[in-house]
DNA sequence: ATTACTATCTCACGAGTAC
DNA sequence: TGTACTCGTGAGATAGTAA
């Protein structure tokens, strides 16, 4: 909630940069509005309101003009500044899911527990999953586009492998925590027999049995992703 | 020079802290307007040219609205970030006069030699100052605006004390740089015969001789001050 | 309750120009 | 050269309102 008028933020920016805080440092309006993309005209209206607003001290020796930034200058753009901060630090880095367990058809199990896949989620997640894993229907479009939106970020890859029978996909794992108490990840399938409105969870135990779910009940699962940087 | 408009900023800048960078986060354009202190129009028109300039996208369910960052829109507030950042950080934290020298009345080389003085700057400053003041008339306006100000910066302090005959005033001390070749202080005195264009300036040597200067030469003064946090 | 249209108003900006 | 006025234009805000 700056007093500071958002128009006149970059010309502050400028003047900062210039220096202007410590000393007064001559300026011409015309370089000024060149430096901020206005008019000469621009700046200069910029320089008087803020001057009035006591954002700037002006001098004016004949036609030039030398500014100052003052301590009330300084003061809101640090203000500004750490608005802008906290927001960008505040913004937690994760994706969230919520919907609805479905009964799983036992297929998911028979695929996850098989060697190949098994052997990789040992290695790779630390634990061979409990048999059978937990499908969650999402509950509105917003987290349909975020499921999208996970296959951007890193995941854990579990590689695909094949029998004498056939061949079987690759998965990806996202490590997930369900309703805040319990571990688990999240898994894509390179091929799945669900739609996009479900997503599916394997974890080291029962996910139903400790957290007491039968089909039907909400869930909310929480996806860590690393922030990119820049 | 950012590609977003000045006036989106705030927006954005609230979508970031309600962490809409991950998650489509539900919002209405009332609250939105409310945080941002403009009307729920204003809100949603900053919505809908957010989304159309690539910085959110927007999903509806029916009547509400949910809406996530993109990553262009991350990168340009990280970038309009860093903009502010290098400004207010490229301040340099230094005061600087420009003037001329003009030669001493001999006045000051004989008040800080008195011993009352004497003892303190050596105790003070590390150094017995060469007897005899550097007098600079500033330049302009502005340098003696920058003088007072100097006064609003710590200063090492130099007591004033009386013999039999008459008391004598405090000295504040500046630690300065002379032309950036030479160090010295700036003097500000309880009671000076000078008016406010002119500062003086002592040193362990003879400025002069050091830096081959007469009456009318030019020099630069830079003092060192600690910049103010907040 | 919402969102977002249309109309209206205000004010930031740039053009022209006085000094 | 400079700064900074007046004035016309349009972007951006709000009010009222439809869906």
């Amino acid at each position: 909630m700056p007093e500071l008028k958002l128009q006149h933020l970059l010309t502050l920016a400028e003047l900062f940069s210039k220096g202007a805080r410590y000393n007064f440092i001559p300026i011409t309006t015309s370089s000024l509005g060149r430096s901020i993309r206005k008019s000469q005209q621009a700046a200069s209206k910029h320089l008087l309101e803020l001057e009035s607003d006591g954002y700037v001290e002006r001098i004016r020796s004949g036609t030039r003009v030398s500014v100052r930034i003052t301590t009330k200058g300084q003061a809101e753009m640090t203000k500004i500044f750490s608005v802008l901060k906290s927001s960008l630090e505040t913004s937690p880095s994760y994706v969230e899911f919520r919907g609805s367990i479905v009964s799983g058809m036992g297929e998911g199990a028979y695929y996850m527990s098989l060697k190949g896949y098994a052997k990789q989620f040992k290695s790779k997640l630390g634990y061979i999953p409990f048999p059978g894993t937990l499908n969650v229907k999402l509950k509105d479009k917003e987290f349909i586009e975020a499921k999208r939106s996970l296959e951007a970020y890193p995941a854990i890859m579990v590689n695909g492998f094949s029998d004498d029978r056939r061949t079987y996909g690759w998965v990806k794992c996202y490590p997930a925590r369900i309703n805040n108490k319990v571990d688990a990840a999240l898994i894509l399938l390179e091929r799945t027999h669900h739609d996009d409105s479900v997503i599916e969870l394997i974890s080291k135990e029962s996910i139903k049995k400790t957290l007491r779910l039968s089909a039907g009940s909400q869930v909310t699962i929480r996806v860590n992703v690393k922030p990119k940087s820049g």
